[in-house]
RNA sequence: GGACGCGUAGCUCAGUUGGUUAGAGCGCGCCGUUCACAUCGGCGAGGUCACAGGUUCAAAUCCUGUCGCGUCCACCA
């Protein structure tokens, strides 16, 4: 048998993943042998719209060598692939395309939206797919899903309809992030703080001086709250009314004395808006105080702002400044007021917070059951290590976020995603939860007046079910219930290891841990397995926004897929960024082509007529300690060493270590010495026979060691050595 | 403001519970191609493991402090 005399992996990735797939051995149920114990991973379902970037390069090449590990170790592995709708992110991009052709959502039919952005996703969704197969994702397509499937829908609507009959979802009036630009509603963790510097505004209000950096805020301030203990102020009572002159004539304001406020800051007296400000609103819910929407939805000053009405804000703000210092009441302006704004995490955009009606997950409390609140289970379960999350670094991260956890904003006012299955009754104002869309009259006052709750689920709210919703979806599938004998539910329930990056820990995996313990009482998951972000080489975050995606299929045209792979495994501990270099890929494509060069040599001897059989030489069993040279003997036992090492580290989620000492083996030890060795060794007839079966015990040993990482070229060997099965399926090593 | 992390060879980074001459990739210097591989081989240069103390028989690794860098969370009217 002869090999070219260089690996070429575009003749190879291709032909090698049909057999894979058409092995059937993705699938659990279809994997050769009596297999009883699961190992379930289940895929962060990519964003359907986004083209591949390096993350998912990253994360495939993790799950796939945590799943073909332990498929080669006899478990009944299932890695449930699927994409995601990604519903704010999806209709940001699709907007964005939107308005490249001079048309805007804000123009169109929802329906119309909805249908475009669909057929949108639905044509990337299956070049994501394809580009998981370039990967070499040995995840199980038949069972393939989509978050917007309707078995998907269904789990995610049962769910909402029992926390809102446990009291766990309500719908309040309360202070949101509202971005102008989209048009909607955002959680916390959708903005982001920037430091500006702007003009810094101190005015008279009546005998007191106060400060802002918004005045157009200030039209409604009809309050002026102090520290009870401030000496300054001893002379002003709580629920005093003083008259003053204010922006637009003269206003009565009412004293407020509240420990909120801090003595030590400007002049320790402020004015409130609690229709756009968080500190104001909780002052004004705590002395039921009036709220005044002063800016409306788009950014435009209500009729409240006088002669300003109908402005925008930041057009209106110097002519409000103007006014003011006319009026005699600006003190004066520091020009260089450096401070944090709060903003749109895609478009920058100034948030405004603003009371819209919302529903929110209840995060802090108990539920009806007498278990303790979605919160306070998903910190048991970590503190108990029900849930393990990998370095103790995440897990700090994690305790501490928990701690600090607000209920949850779950509606959104955009269009693409899972509409919220709510009817109001126009009459009696009650909102009526209806899954199946089948509710026509209001059960409390009968009347037929319904309207539809236009808004949609926050794509996490979905997404935050996606370990049991994709497993019960499958069951759905195939008219099986979760308790049915060999259900997915039952059998691949709770999974074994959540891999994904940590930039998600408290959108996705938090979320996923609570969902699941409410859902299900169990831990969606018994390990959490955080990768960092793949950087480019300006160590810049690659985002879709941003636009900086390096395609990883281009780099794996020049250098393959298993290159690729390697590279990002070999130095990566869990969690810390990586700076993809390409040199470094590229030094992984030569250590593909010294595998393949080892294996031409010992190949190649079996052609040049040796005395023994082929069987002998593909064989693989371990060679008899009689007759070993020294040299035999010492690569065998570093070979057992390598073999145990590399066991454990993947055991302990070290594959950044088992690469690296596999590698090293390979290279420096098997090939640099012992092959140097052999060379000498088989021209002595008698010490033929030990020191060919030695190689190729040796160079099985490695390709099964170097599967998961390498699945290509090493399969690729193996096929020539005359292998009955598959590498993907061939025992993991023991010695 | 709160929390967390990092500082190891010219560059990018590994180094699990403290234990022999601290490693990899790339780069660099010299030598070597009929004999698996030039996508290679041999030899080599290069690190007071940020700094200062401490614990220990033993510290890159544990503790304290200093300097420098970064990340996350929260945010002052």
């Amino acid at each position: 048998m002869e090999l070219d005399k260089a690996y070429d992996h575009s003749k190879v990735e291709e032909k090698i993943y049909k057999i894979w797939e058409d092995s059937g051995f993705f699938n659990p149920d279809s994997l050769p042998g009596d297999r009883k114990e699961p190992y379930t991973i289940i895929m962060p379902p990519p964003n359907a719209n986004a083209p591949m970037h390096l993350g998912h390069a990253l994360f495939v090449t993790i799950e796939d060598i945590l799943i073909r590990y332990k498929r080669m170790r006899g478990y009944k592995t299932l890695w449930q692939p699927g994409t995601d709708h990604a519903g704010f992110e999806t209709q940001v991009v699709f907007e964005k395309k939107l308005e490249k052709e001079g048309r805007s959502r804000f123009k169109m039919q929802r329906e119309e939206f909805y249908k475009e952005c669909w057929d949108f996703v639905q044509s990337n969704k299956h070049i994501t797919e394809n580009s998981l197969r370039r990967l070499g994702a040995s995840c199980d397509w038949s069972r393939n899903i989509f978050t917007l499937d309707p078995e998907i829908v269904k789990v995610v609507y049962a769910t909402f309809k029992q926390m809102f009959n446990d009291g766990l979802i309500y719908r309040g009036d309360r202070l949101g992030n509202w971005c102008f630009k989209h048009q909607t509603a955002l959680s916390d963790l959708e903005t982001k703080y920037e430091e500006r510097v702007e003009p810094y505004y101190y005015l008279k209000y009546g005998p007191f001086a106060i400060s802002t950096s918004r005045p157009e805020t200030k039209f409604g301030d009809k309050y002026v709250v102090m520290h009870p203990d401030d000496k300054r102020y001893e002379q002003y009572k709580h629920g005093d009314k003083l008259n003053l002159e204010w922006i637009n004539g003269p206003i009565t304001t009412t004293v407020i004395k509240d420990q909120a406020v801090d003595m030590t800051f400007g002049t320790g007296v402020m004015t409130i808006t609690p229709w756009h400000d968080a500190v104001d609103f909780d002052l004004a819910q705590k002395h039921k105080l009036d709220k005044e929407q002063i800016i409306d939805k788009y950014g435009k000053l209500l009729p409240i702002a006088g002669e300003f009405a109908g402005m925008k804000i930041l057009a209106a703000r110097p002519l409000i400044i103007e006014k003011l210092k006319q009026k005699g009441l600006l003190e004066k302006i520091d020009e260089n007021y450096k401070h944090n704004v709060q903003t749109c995490y895609k478009c920058s955009t100034l948030i405004e917070p603003q009371i819209i009606p919302q529903w929110f997950v209840a995060m802090t409390k108990p539920l009806p059951d007498s278990r303790p609140s979605l919160r306070d289970m998903a910190i048991k379960a970590v503190i108990e290590k029900k849930v393990e999350i990998l370095t103790e670094k995440f897990e700090k991260t994690f305790m501490h976020w928990m701690e600090n956890l607000r209920d949850w904003p779950i509606s959104r006012q955009i269009w693409w995603g899972i509409p919220i299955p709510v009817k109001y009754c126009a009459d009696c104002h009650e909102p009526i939860v209806d899954t199946e869309n089948i509710i026509s009259q209001c059960p409390k006052c009968s009347s037929a007046n319904l309207t539809q709750d236009t808004d949609t689920f926050d794509t996490w709210f979905s997404s935050g079910q996606w370990p049991f919703a994709t497993l019960m979806a499958n069951d759905a599938r195939k008219g099986l219930g979760i308790k049915d004998q060999g259900s997915d539910f039952n059998t691949y329930f709770p999974t074994q290891v959540m891999e994904t990056g940590w930039d998600i820990l408290f959108f996705w995996v938090a979320r996923m841990i609570m969902f699941s313990y409410y859902k299900t009482n169990k831990p969606p998951f018994e390990k959490v397995f955080l990768h960092g972000l793949v950087r480019d080489k300006d160590r810049q975050k690659m985002s879709k926004s941003k636009g900086n995606v390096i395609d990883p299929l281009g780099v794996i045209d020049t250098y393959g897929t298993d290159a690729l792979r390697f590279a990002l495994i070999f130095s990566t501990a869990a969690g810390n960024d990586i700076p993809l270099a390409e040199d470094k890929i590229k030094g992984m494509k030569h250590f593909a082509n010294k595998l393949w060069n080892i294996a031409r040599y010992i190949l190649a001897i079996e052609d040049v007529g040796t005395a023994l059989e082929p069987s002998t030489i593909t064989g693989g069993s371990r060679p008899s300690p009689t007759g070993t040279t020294p040299a035999d003997k010492q690569i065998l036992a570093k070979l057992d060493v390598v073999v145990n090492s590399a066991t454990k580290n993947m055991e302990s989620f070290n594959l950044h270590e088992a690469a690296q000492e596999i590698y090293h083996f390979v290279w420096h030890e098997f090939a640099d010495i012992y092959i140097e060795a052999s060379k000498e060794q088989l021209k002595n007839e008698k010490l033929k026979a030990s020191t060919l079966s030695t190689l190729n015990f040796s160079l099985l040993t490695i390709l099964k060691l170097l599967h998961p990482f390498m699945p290509f070229v090493t399969e690729e060997i193996w096929s020539k050595l005359n292998q009955q099965q598959l590498l993907m399926v061939a025992a993991w090593p023991k010695n």
